[in-house]
DNA sequence: CACCACACCCAAAGCGCTTTGGGTTGGCGA
DNA sequence: TCGCCAACCCAAAGCGCTTTGGGTGTGGTG
């Protein structure tokens, strides 16, 4: 069924018909309620295709997941990021088109994208800092939105958590317990997220006269398996860390197999504070905070992101949006004094 | 630049400029690199909107998330799979279009997509013990492909794991080494795998004269908050496990905070099996594996998945694709012999 | 009564591509 | 020389919608 056909039963106008169904006011009540009785009668739906065509607008937003290879440490964050995005898409009428691409190809897929006029605009997470993309879509003059930030961060529109502040305020929660050989479990060193949070660490220490201990800082793709390693390596090494510090839940959760297997309890032997992006599936509260944390919901700034994109994209030409959202603190069982030496 | 444009620079009619982009016969190979130059130079793409209308395909396959607001199970696995399939997708020259539907108006949603024709094909994920989904997208005639499958396999496509052997065979593990105290940590009664594996457990106990111990079951979203709740609750409880059969590693990671509590060791005080999907940032392997597992990859499924559906958009009418995987049974450090009363 | 505004409705022109159904040319065999 | 077949290329007709630019009839106003 399509909109020729409808008119032709309804003995209208495809012109009146499609009035009627998209709202606007030329059309008797009288006759919108008719032909909405007979479109839903005939399980008739415009079709999409043609109506982007005929509109020129795509109606569909574009999320485009690089696939590093091993860098799958997007992976977790950005399925409770799309969700978040997601429900806002529905709720306003677009589509999220998901493209993965392997790494390198990324300039290529956005110029593809940009070329076709399959989106409206796109959604750029987790940026590097040095990041073509950013550029690289100005230039293209396509909507965007960066969920984090990076470099001269005037001129485009993001939001952000305050990482320096956030990591800051967990070193001196470390440093207030008495701890001085802290380590950091960071996500790969490319990611802006992950110097700021280096920074907000750095900071904390000198700030109290201290420099950080290069064999108790590490840099990967934010898996267990890293938090396993790294903390393992670290605590039967020579001048093992009290504390440590993990920007992500999953980290954290290697941290503690690690320290399981060596018989430690954390909060009590070894303490531990991570970021926690609140997954849903990890869920820190359960059963009283397991980790203390500095905490923000990826996914409710999904769906934030997906709110400012929508309106850069209706209306294009207002000045960038930026948005800096404050971390909470929430203390936890996995923190405490640091045991005498 | 469109494709009238571009042919006009090229003193071309618009046909033969699209022949030759699209590797139609009729056009000389010297026209044709001439305009596949011309094109290059101009950072000419088609129009994609104007090309699916015009071709009647959509290019796009869809994938529909249902938000049950709790059940946020489905979240870590679907992301994997996410990946796997948009692999496979790109390379085909598909797009991937992301739903996310609050639960109930799944129904509205397809048939919306299948009216306004905005994917050539769905993939389904996670059914349900009676899923209104597969028999609405046959009545709709859209292709579809299930992971996993339900009631009458026989009538459509899917690819689905050994569920029942996997668990019999993990169960059966367990049993020989002595245990007879199993706890089932599974996932939500309504997926058909959940009833799957509960046979598998149930059958191995059956074959050696045993029943299953209702207080040693549980059922639910799929999180770490569920297995470290549950498994604290079982072994504060009276007779508590002396082994744990999980349907993922998320609850086997929460088992194993619940353990850790208690200072017991696993693979010395208590046992752990569970069902590993490979998610990426939680591989089992670094570090020797942790998880004594039964092992499948979600994304390797999603890979798959996506070319079987790929195949059933370009030939609707072949018959129903069937495909059954077995897992891997993996001996990590999470089980050892039955601890003697 | 003439005029105008308003409420309703319509025909037709796109949107940018693919594809059908020819045309035109040049070469080659008869 | 003619006819015919490839090899190339083109004009134009869709695809199904939105939107422009009127048309028609009714009621109110001067």
């Amino acid at each position: 069924m399509n909109l020729k056909e409808l008119a032709a039963t309804l003995n209208l106008s495809q012109t009146t018909v499609s009035r009627a169904l998209n709202g606007y006011p030329e059309v008797r009540e009288e006759t919108r309620a008719r032909v909405l009785a007979a479109a839903k009668a005939a399980n008739y739906a415009p079709n999409s295709r043609a109506r982007r065509l005929a509109t020129g607008r795509a109606m569909t937003i574009g999320h485009v997941i690089p696939l590093t290879g091993r860098a799958e440490m997007v992976n977790p964050i950005f399925a409770d990021f799309l969700i978040g995005a997601g429900e806002v898409y529905a709720r306003e009428g677009y589509d999220l088109l998901l493209s993965m691409v392997t790494d390198g190809d990324s300039e290529a897929a956005f110029r593809q994208i940009a070329a076709n006029g399959s989106v409206d605009g796109v959604m750029v997470q987790a940026p590097q800092i040095t990041d073509p993309r950013i550029g690289l879509l100005q230039e293209l003059d396509l909507p965007f939105l960066v969920h984090g930030r990076t470099g001269d961060a005037r001129g485009y529109s993001w939001l952000d958590i305050a990482n320096i502040r956030a990591f800051r305020r967990a070193t001196d929660f470390l440093l207030d317990l008495g701890h001085r050989r802290i380590a950091l479990l960071n996500g790969q060193e490319g990611f802006d997220f992950a110097q700021r949070r280096r920074r907000g660490f750095e900071e904390a220490l000198a700030a109290r006269g201290l420099c950080p201990l290069p064999h108790l800082m590490a840099n990967d793709a934010m898996t267990e398996g890293f938090g396993y390693l790294s903390a393992a390596a670290m605590l039967d090494g020579p001048e093992p860390p009290t504390a440590f510090l993990a920007s992500s839940v999953i980290i954290a959760i290697g941290i503690r197999r690690a320290c399981g297997e060596r018989g430690l309890r954390m909060g009590r032997d070894i303490s531990v504070i991570c970021h926690d992006d609140e997954l849903s599936y990890l869920n820190n509260d359960v059963g009283g905070p397991a980790f203390t944390a500095t905490r923000s919901s990826i996914r409710a700034a999904g769906r934030r992101c997906a709110e400012i994109l929508i309106d850069l994209i209706r209306d294009p030409d207002q000045p960038p949006v930026q948005e800096l959202w404050e971390t909470d603190l929430t203390v936890g069982r996995s923190t405490g004094p640091c045991p005498a030496a």
